[in-house]
DNA sequence: TCTCCGATTCACT
DNA sequence: GTGAATCGGAGAA
């Protein structure tokens, strides 16, 4: 079944570990389908959060996170890769787990280039999108916990919390 | 305007 | 293990 509004909206901390094993489904424009298990995410939470974007308050940048649960928060990183990143809480609060990696893939950037998504997502819907949208069948994952990556400019408080979340079956 | 640097990946030593 | 690729956001000037 697919993922409702009252799914993301939550604290980053609960939707994160429960998108887990979940399945992102991607309708392309040829009709066909891609389905990939979530194996890790990570929490970014709110204006407090140094390693959050939002840590800066507002800006033309990250008014996306501000925006409802289940809105798409998709920006670039290096220059080059794309990240993808699914906004919690109700507007107003600037929280967003970052869909870190699938099943049969490594890596946050390759993850938005096998499913095609681009900065033309950004500031979308999850919940109700005709292209890409997040399922659940029923899987429950087995997960731990660990620090998140490549924030070590955040210090030392921020870049500690463990709001990684991987399910030890389906990764290595 | 100008400068610095990043929620990464890949090629090369 | 090291460094390049590459561009737009954020802050300073």
């Amino acid at each position: 079944m697919k993922l409702n509004e009252d799914f993301f909206n939550r604290d980053c901390l609960e939707v994160a570990p429960d998108l887990v094993g979940k399945l992102i489904v991607r309708k392309l424009d040829d009709n066909s389908y891609i389905k990939m298990r979530i194996t890790q995410t990570e929490a970014y939470r709110g204006e407090d959060d140094k390693a959050c974007h939002a840590s800066k308050g507002k800006t033309n940048r990250t008014q996306t996170m501000y925006m409802a649960a289940g809105t798409i928060y998709v920006y670039i990183c290096y220059g080059i890769h794309y990240l993808m990143n699914i906004v919690t809480e109700k507007e107003g609060i600037p929280q967003a787990v970052l869909i870190r990696c699938c099943e049969d893939n490594e890596g946050p950037a390759k993850l938005t280039k096998s499913l095609f998504v681009d900065k033309s997502f950004n500031g979308e819907s999850i919940i109700e999108n005709s292209k890409i949208w997040l399922e659940s069948d029923g899987y429950l994952p087995l997960i731990k916990t660990a620090t998140r990556v490549g924030i070590d400019y955040a210090g030392e408080e921020w870049k500690n919390k463990p709001w990684r979340y991987i399910d030890i079956n389906l990764s290595k």
